[in-house]
RNA sequence: CGGGGUGUGGCGCAGCUUGGUCAGCGCGCAUGCUUUGGGAGCAUGAGGUCGGCGGUUCAAAUCCGCCCACCCCGACCA
């Protein structure tokens, strides 16, 4: 079996081997479930997993609050119930997913030199004034008193506990790097949980923290973490990319997202096919090559009674939207700001935050527009607007012919050209990019796609540890700071991930990888006692090879047990039938292909060697 | 937080407009018999004070008010 690390300083904490496989080889025997050999005394070594005995409660319909296959299928097939809104129970088979995705995470964390920690839920408020958050994480980090009156938070992440931990404990560059995990329970107060486990306020995350003496060395570290994700979500049967990832409030400059492509998921990312530059639409750039010109036509004015939108405007006009200037006001920090985009996009407010320097910003709303008379809603332009800041998007640089408001009510102005008739003060990137637009590194044509956002992992540089002095003593006796990263995985994310990418219209189909049992084994009226005895003894004999097998023992129907079993989604599913009373047969069906094959137990027992032996080797290769 | 919607046995729903045998249907559950290669049939049965509180009325699942929960869209979050 796997190593579980060492004590702090000993060789597995400093076995650095980046982007190899520090430590041991791993153990993949008994992958679902068995150890090998050596069971003298006990006949039976694989879990008992008898379905007429095992919890799994499923449903004939769909659950009326869930709309994406994932969270439908698990709530259907007996592996999930919401006990409250993004707050759900793992039953039976749904926890031995979540222990087979978390087997993934720990083989791969500790090959990369990574050991195990478990970490506080309820972390004081004191560590979390050190780091700013308290205040800055604002009411999505639940807030609770003890009955003292102190104040505590439910940690939406661990940096603030990890760094104290290790301020108070590590203070030489001798223990240095450091690289600890947990896997744990996370709780974010969500403002809209929705789509199951994609978005929920408790779940299950890995969380892994690396502490090296200088940036070369995080940057090491950095490597080695985002190398084991990778073979992480393709052990987990996951078609994923990383992409450049904005930092939010997690800090630090460099970061990459890990994205599980999925039509559902909530982030976008931008790709090129040729370069493969690829990014988090939040912050993903373009060449603007669609700035529009103007003809050298003075600026006129038009009427333009009562329309205020980009679509009333350019409609009346006959003007392309993308020549249309969308003023946007905005109040930053109290003072109003006018940011500038083509009428054809959107601002991207996380580019924006960083153009700003500032994440304290917000569109105009009624009252702010009540406060400031002189901006006319509908109406305002860049010409002539001398009381706000104007910052404009790259693309309306040099740009002209376009139309735009004249600050006066029903009243916009045409063959407006930028730079003779009105100035920003700044130009910026501030648009989102999108499929088609040409990419930033080669400028041929990207695409966008939508994704589930798996893994993040960070360079937090200094932050943590400068705010919250965690400082080594390097060999020169001198104090530094330490170089942190952060790395998480949402686990329960990843299991609603795999079903996105692997069911059917009938239900599950699990990777072999996480899948809760390997072979589901039916038999058809199992009152005959001639196909009872032969389920028996198939399932006795997987127990004692050590596989996770479920045996539908229920007095159900064919089409009963048929249906559940494609909805549970094991990978393989061995049947017992007619073809058993004629010729003593049994039927190998894979969920996957659905495949099917009638076999003497003999050969049932060598396809599935075969197929357990060829997981196993690509597994081994980091290709499973 | 803004907008919309829903809350009726374990699950999915009807009933509400036009208060009064409306507490009902399907699935599931229990018992018995017959069934067993794609969600079986018959029979019998258990289970809901209709989200909560208050009000109107002779009478409220149904009308009114407040609250709560859940879902969707948006805002938010990363």
């Amino acid at each position: 079996m796997v190593s579980q690390g060492g004590a702090p300083g000993s060789t597995a904490a400093r076995g650095r081997q980046v982007g190899g496989r520090a430590g041991q080889g791993r153990g993949y025997a008994g992958r679902w479930g068995g150890r090998k050999g050596n069971g003298k005394g006990r006949t039976r070594r694989g879990r008992d997993m008898r379905q007429s005995r095992t919890f799994i409660p499923t449903l004939r319909e769909s659950p009326a609050d869930a709309e994406i296959a994932s969270h439908r299928l698990l709530v259907r097939a007996g592996y999930l119930r919401k006990v409250a809104s993004g707050i759900y129970e793992f039953l039976p088979l749904g926890t031995r997913v979540v222990q087979r995705i978390s087997r993934i995470i720990r083989e791969e964390m500790n090959a990369a030199g990574a050991q195990e920690v478990m970490l506080p839920i309820m972390q004081p408020r004191e560590l979390w004034e050190e780091s700013g958050r308290w205040a800055k994480y604002g009411p999505e980090m639940m807030r609770l008193k003890d009955r003292a009156g102190r104040d505590f938070g439910l940690g939406p992440t661990h940096e603030e506990v990890i760094t104290d931990l290790v301020r108070n404990n590590v203070s030489s560059y001798r223990d240095l790097p450091l690289n600890l995990y947990q896997i744990g329970t996370k709780f974010r107060d969500e403002v809209r949980p929705r789509f199951g486990l994609l978005r929920a306020r408790e779940f299950l995350m890995k969380d892994a923290y690396s502490f090296d003496r200088d940036e070369e060395g995080m940057r090491l570290s950095y490597k080695a973490m985002y190398e084991a994700y990778g073979r992480i979500f393709t052990r987990c049967g996951c078609t994923w990319r990383a992409v450049e990832a904005a930092t939010g409030l997690i800090g630090g400059d460099i970061s990459h997202e890990f994205m599980v492509p999925a039509e559902v998921g909530e982030d976008h990312i931008a790709l090129c096919d040729s370069c493969s530059y690829s990014a988090n639409l939040e912050l993903a750039g373009y060449r603007r090559t669609e700035t529009p010109r103007g003809e050298g036509k003075a600026m006129e004015r038009v009427s333009t009674p009562g329309m205020r939108t980009i679509e009333e405007v350019s409609g009346y006009l006959g003007m392309e939207p993308r020549r249309m200037v969308k003023c946007l006001m905005y109040l930053v920090e109290g003072k109003p700001v006018a940011v500038l985009v083509p009428g054809d996009r959107e601002a991207n407010e996380v580019k924006l935050a960083r153009v700003l320097g500032t994440d304290e910003f917000r569109l105009f709303n009624e009252s702010d527009w009540k406060e400031h008379p002189d901006y006319l809603q509908g109406f305002v332009g860049p010409v002539g607007l001398d009381s706000a800041e104007i910052i404009a998007d790259e693309s309306l640089r040099g740009a002209g012919g376009l139309a735009c408001g004249a600050n006066e009510r029903d009243v916009h102005l045409v063959h407006v050209e930028e730079g003779r008739d009105f100035r920003p003060h700044s130009f910026a990137d501030l648009t989102s990019a999108r499929t088609g637009d040409p990419c930033p590194r080669c400028g041929e044509p990207m695409r966008v796609e939508a994704g589930i956002e798996v893994g993040q992992v960070f360079q937090l540089g200094l932050k943590y540890s400068e705010a919250m002095r965690c400082y080594y003593h390097d060999e020169n006796g001198e104090v530094r700071p330490m170089y942190m990263g952060c790395y998480g995985i949402g686990v329960t994310r990843l299991m609603a991930a795999v079903v996105e990418q692997h069911h059917d219209e009938r239900g599950i189909i699990w990777p072999l990888s996480v899948a809760p049992a390997f072979l589901h084994i039916l038999a058809l009226d199992y009152q005959r006692e001639g196909r009872r005895k032969a389920a028996e003894d198939l399932y006795r004999e997987c127990l004692e090879k050590g596989w996770e097998v479920l045996l539908d023992d229920r007095e159900e129907s064919a089409g009963v047990k048929f249906a559940d079993a494609d909805l549970l989604g094991i990978p393989f599913r061995a049947v017992i039938g007619r073809g058993y009373d004629e010729d003593g047969t049994l039927e190998l069906q894979e969920r996957a292909t659905g495949q099917r094959a009638r076999l003497t137990r003999e050969n049932l027992f060598r396809r599935l060697e075969e197929a357990r032996e060829s997981f196993r080797d690509l597994a081994e290769r980091g290709d499973m």
